[in-house]
RNA sequence: GCCCCUGUAGCUCAGUGGAUAGAGCAGCGGUUUCCUAAACCGCGUGUCGCGUGUUCGAUUCACGCCAGGGGUACCA
């Protein structure tokens, strides 16, 4: 049971034997608010409930906090309840159950913070989804890292996850991918052969036409341009999204499933949502096109889902089919999509979608990351090659590193207008916060390295010699992390995670130099057992927030 | 025009309707017989963009304004 819902249950409890007694008069409806006061002099919880009860009861919040405050039930828990003005009631932590918090800590071992908020729960997190037309840009680490660490989130709280790929090797854009790689690749056969109008721009697709050619060569020419294709665009597809699948694994993305916007073309999924929403009278024709809608549903606009021109469905279109075989056909409770911000002008759409299914909004929810702006030692950088700035995710790694990468890109909210600071990222010193996390991992390694390399046996220990300030702060501090990781799930903010890292670091580092864990003075070795267990409690709780993180937990730097 | 996001310390950013708004970096000064000094300790009044409102209480919620970013396709 979480702190937080105990002592919701304590002042519960409190306010109702107050009432029964008549010291406090009857209530309407009201709700427990637990909070962290921000100084220590409050203690470690606190509830301004008086302050909100204050008005129905006519008393002075002083005074009802005053009887809340004696008739708390005794609890293991709980050292200290004390009223405070103007109407808080304040709980301090007891130091034996705090004590004893190092052996529940030790024994959940890796998997201590996590929490079963969500068991039971189905959650399905669509991340980067980029159109496999090259490789990914800088732009796209960002969503990677979050929508990843998002998934890890929930999986901790409880949450049965599948992390997504969408694979739009349908659209229009694939189209003309496909045009311009069969110029390129007739080029690549020294044909004089000019790109297509429209073509698909970049030097990724010429790279690509002369492998390809390389590997299958002229014959696949003879065919003419439509059979060419037929048999360069699967194989471009399958280089495209391996280079991407590659990346994606060097920043510790991984994938429990590769959906295929084809798919929903090929299995008639796409035809028969259609007609779905045909029979509901969601459909029409207009201009040669067919349109979805929207505006029966609330939006300004109707939306087109089948193009007039060739007759192919939009991206929208595919994305109906996407989202009932989502909710409907595979059931999700939940669904998240993590998208770039340009993606905004479709959030609204998705909702009114489910609306047309019938499925409750509440279950979409879709995160837009804003653009990342890299800097260098404070100034902006502009992306071109010519200018010989890195463009793709692979250079970004090469540049700064999966975990400085992954740190940076979490440490700031969604929503945020982030600036990357690649000359901060990359320097491998106490300057950056990433390597001071890792750092006191490693440290806490050291320690039990040394340990055991003198033979301490710390299994047993005595758990009430931690009293030092130092310890407590660290003990308070470490069981912390189920709370963070609630928070993370439920609120769908994994940049606390980073945060907390900080703070728990130091917290350790604070500890480690008031407190000599192992000393060579023999009297003190019930003290170092207790300390090595409180150690090692720590480094499951760091261990943890870095894995979170998709980071690396290094034993020794 | 309309929609979304942002505006908090010199810089980059946290901040759950509560008590005296925080961290990292940068800056200045100090700390090392023994487990890693990649560390620790000390030094911070900032119109929480501006205004109005809701509230016992607003950086937090609502509305208006200002500034910056993004979107506003038969692209994705």
């Amino acid at each position: 049971m979480k702190i937080t819902d105990t002592l919701t249950s304590l002042v519960s409890s409190a306010l109702e034997s107050t009432q029964s007694s008549g010291s406090l008069p009857p209530t309407g409806d009201f709700e427990i608010n637990i909070e962290r006061p921000k100084l220590t002099e409050h203690g470690d919880f606190s509830t301004s409930l008086p302050l909100a009860l204050a008005r129905t009861m006519r008393m002075s919040p002083i005074q009802i906090a005053e009887a809340i405050s004696i008739a708390i039930p005794e609890n293991e828990m709980i050292g200290m309840v004390e009223p405070a003005a103007p109407g808080f009631v304040n709980f301090t932590l007891s130091t034996s159950w705090l004590q004893s918090q190092v052996g529940v800590v030790r024994k959940a071992g890796t998997s201590f913070g996590s929490n079963d908020t969500g068991s039971g729960q189905s959650v399905q997190i669509e991340f980067v989804s980029v159109n496999p037309t090259g490789p990914l840009h800088v732009g796209h680490a960002r969503g990677a890292v979050i929508g990843s660490s998002l998934a890890n989130v929930l999986e901790a709280n409880g949450y049965e996850v599948q992390r997504e790929y969408y694979v739009n090797d349908a659209g229009n854009q694939m189209r003309v991918f496909y045009d311009t790689l069969y110029s390129r690749y007739m080029q690549a056969a020294g044909n004089d052969t000019p790109l297509p109008d429209p073509s698909y721009p970049g030097e990724y697709l010429k790279d690509l036409a002369n492998d390809l050619f390389h590997d299958m060569g002229e014959s696949v020419l003879a065919k003419g341009k439509e059979d060419a294709i037929v048999e360069l665009a699967p194989e471009s597809l399958r280089r495209t999204l391996a280079e991407i699948r590659n990346v994606l694994l060097k920043l510790n993305v991984t994938y429990d499933n590769w959906f295929h916007e084809s798919s929903l073309i090929a299995s008639g999924k796409f035809d028969e949502v259609l007609e779905l929403l045909e029979n509901a009278n969601l459909v029409f024709e207009r201009d040669g096109a067919k349109w979805f809608a929207a505006t029966k549903l609330g939006l300004e606009e109707d939306i087109v889902v089948i193009r007039s021109e060739e007759g192919g469905p939009t991206y929208f279109g595919t994305d109906i089919a996407y989202h009932h075989e989502k909710f409907i056909s595979r059931k999700f409770d939940r669904v998240i999509n993590v998208w770039g911000a340009d993606h905004h002008g479709h959030v609204a759409r998705m909702k009114a979608l489910l609306k047309a299914f019938e499925v409750d909004q509440n279950r979409l929810t879709i995160i837009l990351n804003q653009i990342v702006n890299f800097s260098s030692g404070g100034e902006s950088l502009k992306f071109s090659k010519r200018n010989n700035v890195l463009v793709t995710v692979e250079e970004l790694i090469k540049e700064v590193g999966t975990d400085a990468c992954r740190f940076t890109f979490l440490s700031r909210s969604p929503e945020s207008h982030m600036e990357f600071d690649l000359s901060l990222a990359k320097t491998q010193s106490s300057e950056n916060p990433v390597y001071y996390v890792q750092y006191g991992h490693a440290r806490l390694a050291s320690i039990l390295r040394t340990a055991n390399e003198r033979g301490i046996d710390f299994n047993e220990a005595d758990l009430t010699l931690l009293t030092h300030p130092r310890e407590m702060e660290l003990i308070r501090k470490i069981i912390e992390l189920p709370d963070v990781v609630d928070r993370a799930a439920e609120k769908l903010e994994p940049h606390h995670l980073p945060h907390y890292a900080m703070d728990l670091s130091r917290s350790l580092q604070r500890f480690y130099e008031a407190c000599r864990v192992i000393s060579s003075a023999v009297p003190e070795i019930e003290t170092t057992k207790a300390r090595l267990q409180l150690v090692e409690a720590a480094k499951y709780a760091l261990g943890r927030t870095l894995t979170l993180m998709g980071m690396d937990s290094p034993e020794q730097m």
